[in-house]
RNA sequence: GGCGCCAUAGCCAAGUGGUAAGGCAGAGGUCUGCAAAACCUUUAUCCCCCGGUUCAAAUCCGGGUGGCGCCUCCA
């Protein structure tokens, strides 16, 4: 497989450290909301890439953290008049559920900041030790300009930086660009106690102290949104690289943004939508057919629209796995077609090599379509019931590679359903239509869908 | 000022040297009592523009034009 990594700017082959432990680490939300869209292109993102890791056979451990004390969670709980632990608890709640309706799987840990306080002081004293961080006043700050190689990830000198810099002079710190590991305790703040007197960790400092503490060293994949790569990335890099002495990650993905009218969507521009407002009308599952069916470094503009269009492409991935389910009910026993075999096994190559091309996901959809065409051209009652489950069975592996295309739709055969079904035969039998489409109508009301198919009638629940 | 991204049909989107995937939408047709689904045909002589390299470029190089992002909390 390949990865283009942020750090070299160039699709590079994957080679894990070790195969039988992958390790991936991406950087999570900070729970003070619920998420929006543009936060849920990640969680999709490298959810499937954890998946076809997996799939093709790697074993792998994915770290996401909750980023659950910061400013903004100190300034949302005084406004809610709750604690900061409340307001995290609630939203990490929130969360799973919102991560669920996309069809996010839990990471193998998703540790929080607070409960590795401890993890956090360990690896600041060991950058004050060696010389990387300097105290002020309970505060601790990383020196910039003792880590030469700073900015080797966004390609951007330091003086270069500091040329273009607007932000805040502190009088703490010695240089502008350095930034805060360790910050004091303000009033009406939550405190933890350190060998710098009480305070709380900084943003950056969390996810290298997680990542070292459930991971180890040198991690796999370290990932997140293109906006982290500026200072978030850079600065784990310098944090954990002055700790340890080591490379901190072998491959740094990123993705695209989420654009509303080709302008950035952020919390602070206000023009978001969470996932929760969107699945008011659409699915979770059109919302991550959405995200997967353009390439995961481009930025993709969000609109209603687009999102319409995702939600037929996916109906008709559905729709032919539902003929398949009823074909399958009315087709002989018999050994699957050689031919379609091949056919199968070659959408599947198809869809392997996308995906090892920089998880090229959208080309891996086109490999899920092409055989969704082969089960509706070539695939009949006739084929017998190996052929349809060959074809069923690629439709739901691949698919699930990608965390689509597996909802199961309960059909509790209803016996007033079947009644119906047979009355409406014999009508149809007599050309009674006007009773035929009665019954069709009757049966609509109760939000059943006939299809009049040459193997007999077939019918589901509308959506 | 520094760093970087994008530009492919009505809409979305793959494709990074060998002659334009896939999805959505539209039109016509087949099937059907009708409907739905599906299938067939059709929709880019061409990939923002201008030069160049090459037997060959949407794909590489140079120069434009347009749009966007990071350098400040942000996926």
């Amino acid at each position: 497989m390949k990865i283009y990594d942020t750090l070299t700017r160039k699709k590079e082959k994957f080679v894990p450290i070790d195969k039988d432990n992958v390790k991936m680490y991406s950087c999570g939300p900070t729970v003070y909301d619920y998420f929006h869209i543009g936060n849920a292109r990640p969680f999709i993102i490298f959810d499937t890439m954890r998946r076809y890791l997996e799939y093709i056979g790697y074993k792998v451990t994915f770290v996401q953290n909750f980023t659950d004390i910061d400013d903004k969670m100190i300034k949302r709980a005084n406004e809610e008049g709750i604690t900061v632990k409340e307001l995290g608890d609630r939203f990490i709640a929130e969360y799973y559920k919102d991560a669920a309706s996309i069809g996010v799987k839990k990471a193998t840990v998703h540790p929080k900041a607070t409960e590795n306080i401890d993890a956090i002081i360990d690896i600041v004293k060991k950058l004050v030790d060696n010389g990387y961080a300097y105290a002020v006043d309970g505060n601790v700050y990383f020196s910039t300009k003792k880590f030469g190689e700073y900015g080797k990830l966004s390609k951007q000198p330091l003086e270069d930086l500091e040329a273009g810099a607007r932000i805040d002079v502190n009088e703490h710190k010695n240089d502008p660009m350095d930034f805060a590991l360790w910050k004091a305790k303000k009033e009406g703040e939550p405190a933890w106690e350190s060998p710098w007197g009480e305070g709380r960790p900084g943003w950056h400092i969390e996810c290298s102290a997680m990542a070292n503490k459930f991971l180890g060293e040198t991690i796999d994949i370290h990932s997140g949104g293109q906006d982290l790569i500026f200072p978030h990335h850079e600065n784990e890099i310098a944090q954990s690289e002055c700790a340890n002495g080591k490379p901190f990650a072998n491959y740094w993905m990123h993705n695209g943004y989420i654009n509303i009218n080709n302008q950035k969507m952020s919390k602070s521009l206000g023009n978001f939508f969470t996932v929760r407002d969107i699945r008011e009308k659409y699915d979770g599952e059109v919302i991550r057919y959405f995200m997967l069916s353009a390439h995961y470094r481009n930025p993709i503009n969000f609109s209603d629209t687009l999102m319409e269009q995702a939600k037929s492409a996916v109906e008709r991935v559905y729709t032919c796995i539902d003929n398949l389910e009823f074909l399958l009910k009315k087709a002989d026993e018999k050994s699957a077609d050689e031919e379609l075999v091949k056919k199968l096994s070659a959408c599947e190559d198809k869809f392997k090599a996308a995906m090892d091309d920089d998880l090229n996901t959208a080309d891996a959809i086109a490999a899920i379509f092409d055989i969704v065409y082969l089960a509706n051209t070539e695939i009949s009652k006739e084929s017998g019931k190996e052929a349809i489950k060959a074809a069923l069975g690629k439709i739901r592996e691949l698919g699930a590679v990608l965390g689509l295309f597996n909802k199961v739709k309960e059909k509790s055969l209803d016996a007033e359903v079947e009644e119906l079904i047979a009355k409406r035969a014999e009508a149809r039998a007599n050309k009674d239509w006007a009773t035929a489409d009665a019954i069709r109508d009757k049966l609509k009301e109760m939000n059943i869908v006939l299809k009049d198919t040459p193997d007999g009638v077939k019918w589901s629940i509308a959506e």
